[in-house]
DNA sequence: TGAATATCAATTTTT
DNA sequence: TTGATATTCA
């Protein structure tokens, strides 16, 4: 039984590369994770390349773990001191094993996104910024945005006023960072990148010792990540790049697909390997797939083929409003789970976030057992954040972060113009809250000495205890179970934070966090003389790195909610594509620039590929969103997929030819008396957005509200309805009036824009 | 200090 | 419409 058993040819070719630098296009159920570890352990196995010597990189901390998993599946080696992780997790190993030559303290501390904020407000206010400019969000942005592009404040330039001083604040809140002894999430990525640029023996060491990097979802990988990877290879490393430009779906969070096209250039990679035989889905799925994405331009090119037949058609079906499509969902559901299909087996898929209300709605009370992915994850609970600052004041009381978190909670006297004092202390002579703390006089002085001293204390009484003890100390001495217990709905609070104990203990007993790697380069490098990171440290970064699974807990069988983003990589029996309309998917925010347009392609294109078996789109003719009746036109992308593996579970509409008869459940009671509910009042309109339909924004949908309809030739019309016009096309009726031959109806078209028709003159026809 | 009230924004999200 | 955050008042 040899390794290399039951691959296909190019998945075959794909794990026996020979040690140069490759680029796999691995399409959607492809069997990607298998080439990859696949390979890992091939490599080992046959002795080209030590366990030691090999990287691989990941994006996400489960895709790290089953890499981890199934290569020791495969070939059961220890894999402690191995370099298999997310590209945060590897930098922040390789900045803790270097902290001095990184300049950081070793005791340096992970500030997640939610903590960079409130680093960034805390500046902005102490610089006297008015946040009113200068978002603390926008700056948040840039100061990523420049770091993920590798660029320090002095090397960022600003052309005009606003810029350079958002370069300013850039290097205002670096400094800060420094003062504190923290790093972001991209801090963690460009310190190291620094690091290894600029220091010649360091670099020389990775580049020597990693002969094989692996890196998994590269279309994912930013401009920055794409230096590092570059910079570790120089030695001649051997670059095996896996990854799909079709399901590039993050570039609104920096990555860069033309990290790939650039990669093969850039790297000479001369050996492409496409896997396009799709072990997932039946054939209608993967035509409509293919078919669909073949109208992205610039692909590098690919098409998923099956040998397992053609299979169920997709089942398309209209709505009449939001909460009858997620009526029908729950009806199909129903059969399918009475047919034998496990929920967990079937995910209904939404682009947006704020979809999944009507929908929970719907199943609640048809009392489906369902679970939303997404939400918050356990360290990122209020009760947790706050533990995780006291233990981190304990490892560093300089990191005023944690400090202004905690300092006043639970409440101890310790006010506003208190700590505004201490601010300002501590700002003038450019320490830390901390060190302030004995120069501010006062009653409020008082207290943030015994604060401090709790700290203090919390740290000596813990010394010397295993890790969960010294969690469960805190959050007793901190006082913060003791304050949960008079809120009323502190219960669940508690057991969080008893869970966070055995989340300690748990982390304790694995070996994961046993930085041996530190110990292992100290051989190398005597020069660096290596500590190793407390546990407490070490779970400290456990908790920044990894916020904890968002996945469903385990338990009852519940169907699956989640976006579409959150689908990725994921796969279900059943799936169901819902909203699919304009201004939904594709999102109308995305609509205008072409770019943006082909990512929600490509979001498409992911959403298809999750379905094994069966799968189904559905649109509504009327949706309730941000308290405003709204009217779509159903996806572009229900036209880019083939016809003949799409079967109307409603009568399809809209067609040039044969919509002579309206169909009985068309333009129902139900429809108009669901309307007139709220009335014919047009909504407390903001002006801004209601009216002039200019932008193409606004081509696809209405905000206007419903009104009666107007009877022209026997033809009724009303806002909200969807027409044909010869000339014109289709397009959503968004303003009536008049009556009878008089009538105008003012229409947006989806391609001709907006145009004011006279009933009784034009060639309309409802569809 | 904390609760009541106004205001504002509203894709997608991992680390 | 919802939800999160900022501001105001007792």
């Amino acid at each position: 039984m040899s390794l290399l058993d039951n691959l296909n040819p190019p998945q075959l070719a794909a794990v026996t590369l020979e040690p140069r630098h490759a680029l796999v296009l691995a399409g959607a159920g492809s069997g990607k994770t298998r080439v990859l570890t696949t390979r890992m352990a091939w490599l080992i196995q046959t002795g080209q390349v030590s366990p030691h010597g090999l990287m691989a990189v990941t994006f996400t901390n489960k895709a790290a773990r089953e890499m981890l998993t199934r290569m020791t599946s495969m070939l059961p080696i220890n894999t402690r001191g191995m370099w298999i992780g997310t590209f945060h997790g590897l930098c922040n190993r390789m900045l803790r094993a270097h902290h001095r030559d990184a300049g950081l303290p070793q005791t340096f501390q992970i500030l997640d996104t939610a903590d960079q904020l409130s680093s960034i407000k805390r500046m902005l206010k102490g610089a006297g910024i008015d946040d009113e400019k200068f978002p603390p969000r926008q700056v948040q942005q840039f100061i990523n945005g420049s770091k993920e592009e590798g660029l320090r404040h002095t090397d960022v330039e600003a052309n005009d006023n606003f810029n350079r001083q958002l370069v300013e604040l850039y290097g205002m809140y670096d400094a800060q960072c420094q003062r504190e002894g923290v790093v972001d999430f991209s801090e963690l990525l460009l310190r190291s990148y620094e690091l290894l640029s600029r220091n010649a023996p360091i670099r020389e060491h990775y580049q020597h010792r990693f002969r094989h990097i692996l890196v998994d979802e590269f279309q994912d990988t930013n401009r920055l990540q794409y230096r590092w990877l570059k910079l570790l290879a120089g030695g001649g490393g051997a670059v095996f790049a896996v990854g799909d430009d079709d399901q590039s779906i993050y570039a609104f969070r920096g990555a860069n697909v033309g990290n790939m096209a650039e990669f093969e250039r850039d790297f000479a990679a001369d050996q492409v390997i496409r896997l396009e035989q799709n072990y997932r889905s039946y054939g209608h799925i993967l035509d409509a797939a293919n078919m669909l994405i073949r109208n992205n331009s610039g692909r590098l090119g690919k098409n998923l083929w099956t040998d397992r037949g053609h299979g169920e058609p997709i089942r398309v079906y209209e709505a009449m409003s939001d909460q009858q499509e997620a009526q029908w969902v729950v009806e199909e559901i129903r059969s399918l789970v009475n047919d034998g299909r496990l929920r967990s087996q079937i995910a209904i898929l939404y682009r947006s976030n704020a979809q999944s209300r009507v929908l929970e709605h719907a199943l609640f009370s048809a009392q489906v057992p369902y679970k939303v992915y997404g939400g918050l994850r356990f360290f990122e609970r209020q009760e947790i954040k706050h533990a995780l600052a006291y233990l981190r004041l304990m490892e560093n009381p300089h990191e005023d972060t944690a400090w202004m978190r905690v300092v006043n909670f639970p409440t101890r006297g310790i006010g506003a113009r208190t700590l505004e004092q201490q601010a300002d202390i501590a700002r003038t002579h450019a320490i830390s809250l901390y060190s302030a703390v004995g120069h501010v006089a006062g009653r409020g002085g008082n207290n943030l000495a015994q604060f401090a001293s709790l700290v203090d204390r919390m740290r000596f009484e813990t010394q010397n205890l295993p890790l969960h003890e010294i969690v469960e100390h805190v959050i007793e001495a901190s006082g913060l179970i003791a304050h949960y217990q008079t809120e009323k709905e502190g219960t669940e609070r508690i057991e969080n934070l008893r869970e966070l104990v055995n989340a300690a203990a748990a982390f304790a007993s694995e070996d994961g966090y046993a930085a041996d790697d530190a110990g292992a380069l100290a051989t190398t490098l005597p020069e660096t003389g290596q500590v190793l990171p407390s546990p407490l440290a070490a779970f400290l970064s456990h908790a920044a790195l990894e916020a904890g699974d968002n996945q469903a807990s385990l338990g009852q069988d519940a169907v699956q909610l989640m976006t579409v983003h959150a689908a990725k990589g994921l796969e279900f029996e059943a799936v169901f594509i819902s909203g699919m309309e304009e201004g939904l998917f594709p999102h109308e925010n995305s609509i205008l620039e072409p770019a943006g347009l082909e990512e929600e392609r490509r979001l498409m294109y992911v959403a298809i590929t999750r379905a094994r078996e069966r799968l189904y789109m559905s649109f509504s003719q009327t949706r309730m969103l941000h308290g405003q009746t709204r009217y779509h036109m159903r996806s572009r992308f229900l036209t880019e997929v083939p016809e003949e593996s799409l079967k109307w579970l409603t009568p399809k509409m809209g067609l040039a030819k044969g919509m002579d008869t309206a169909p009985a459940w068309g333009r129902s009671s139900a429809w108009i008396d669901s309307e007139s509910a709220d009335g014919v009042s047009m909504g407390r309109s903001r002006g801004k957005d209601v009216h002039g339909y200019v932008g193409a924004a606004e081509t696809y949908s209405s905000r206007r509200t419903a009104q009666a309809g107007v009877e022209v030739n026997g033809k009724t019309f009303m806002v909200g309805q969807s027409v044909a016009h010869p000339r014109f096309g289709e397009g959503v009726i968004v303003h009536l009036q008049g009556a009878g031959q008089d009538a105008q109806v003012q229409i947006n078209f989806s391609g001709s824009g907006t145009k004011t028709l006279a009933l009784g003159v034009a060639k309309l026809d409802p569809i």
